[in-house]
DNA sequence: ACCACTAAATGAATGCCATTCATTTATTAG
DNA sequence: CTAATAAATGAATGGCATTCATTTAGTGGT
């Protein structure tokens, strides 16, 4: 009776990588009204709360890669199956901490700063977050907003802050998708090897590039991921900022 | 003999969400070097270029979700234990399939084109390949270029035009990672779901944000992530156009 | 005190996946 | 003819998410 979403589920097995559907979080059966109009069980030892502690704390121990149905399992003791009660794939379990993390996201500026700083803020504690969660980045960028609601108080706080500075209502949306997809993308960056522009063997064929690299290396005590994420935020900032009324 | 790299292999699992490791493909055996001082077997049925047409074959049909490698060893009649004769690993695969999509992206206008439209050119022609790509963009942000030749070729091409066009040699790079982080963050909304911004019971919670999607919708025939892409872009461009000298 | 109901947990099974390995096949250079 | 070698094979391994019939343990209503 549970799970009535769960049809048509593995007409494809649905590699991590291809994250797409409309999707809808089980609904937790352990809200007021269920309480008073059912039999409760034990006690709410699991339940959507305890499963997204448990995954966080599985991640920041071993990883993504550590994060295993059988794993989390395991770590609240109990059978994989039993998981299966309170979300309906691993892809909820994902969403579950998505949406987690979009809490940490500081937006407490857009109260009381001047629109270009509190973007800022908002950018840089964003991108933060979620370098240090990359794999959730597929899910996110196509979650539809409806199954996160964390995530969607974030969005509510920006776009009050765009539209009390003056931003033309139509192009909020589009100005914080562009944003947005700019700091995932920076996300990466952060996590990338140090060395990710040795040209290697082709050093000689590509003198520009090699050059471009070899002298940014020379320039610098900041991290590249963070020179290149200022320059691309600033150049963001100041191009939007033209648009405010 | 082949494949020393592959020791450490299987600590971990490797979930295509976690794709880091300095990486480097599989040495192919089919060099003319090799061919001199070795006998030499049937033909190249297979190699590196025959797995890179197949793998694209494979997804252009079914997605990422097809693209397996017992599928891909079907597609080329042959067990898939034998893939590995060629290729170290799936990520491998990956590799060389992106490898070859860089090749499709359009760099021409940096030899003809002011330096505005043709990064205009470029940014929109990179972002359309990748957008029918996503799964592949992980592996890419933290791929190191020596095992991607055509991605390296792409890089030596773009660096070459912001030289040509006045940019600060230390700036290159970094203005070149910004763009590609906003481009493949873009990427991912092209394929986001048209309500992803539907936000169901909750709008009357969330006003400002409801009344900015709507207020979009409204405006608009224009693809959302085209507008989005389009503002970002200009911005991006404007804001490092400064920098020229 | 009993019953009907139901959420939660179980354990076994399924089917898919990438990858390994000992062995065989086919080709070539000397 | 022989030694060397790349390539292909087929069977096996271990991990994975997910399903399902079944059991367990609470609850409110009678």
């Amino acid at each position: 009776m549970l799970g009535k979403l769960s049809a048509e589920r593995h007409a494809m097995p649905a590699s991590p990588a291809d994250s797409r559907r409309t999707t809808e979080l089980k609904p937790v059966p352990n809200t007021d009204a269920a309480r008073r109009s059912a039999g409760r069980p034990a006690a709410p030892v699991l339940g959507q709360a305890g499963i997204t502690a448990a995954a966080l704390r599985l991640i920041g121990k071993n990883g993504y890669a550590g994060l295993t149905m059988a794993a989390l399992a395991r770590s609240l003791n109990v059978a994989p199956s039993a998981l299966y009660n309170h979300v309906e794939s691993k892809r909820d379990v994902l969403l579950l901490v998505e949406d987690h993390l979009a809490a940490l996201v500081d937006v407490t500026a857009f109260a009381a700063e001047p629109w270009e700083s509190a973007v800022r803020k908002w950018a840089w504690s964003y991108r933060d977050v979620f370098a240090e969660h990359t794999p959730l980045i597929p899910v996110i960028a196509v979650l539809p907003v409806t199954d996160a609601p964390q995530t969607l108080a974030m969005y509510e706080t920006v776009s009050a802050g765009f539209r009390g500075a003056g931003f033309p209502e139509e192009r909020i949306v589009s100005a914080i998708v562009a944003l947005e997809s700019f700091i995932f993308g920076s996300a990466y960056d952060v996590t990338a090897p140090a060395d990710i522009f040795d040209s290697g063997s082709m050093a000689e064929s590509t003198p520009s590039f090699t050059g471009a690299v070899r002298s940014l290396a020379a320039q610098g005590h900041e991290k590249p991921a963070d020179v290149a994420f200022s320059m691309g935020l600033e150049a963001l900032i100041a191009g939007f900022g033209t648009l405010r009324a």
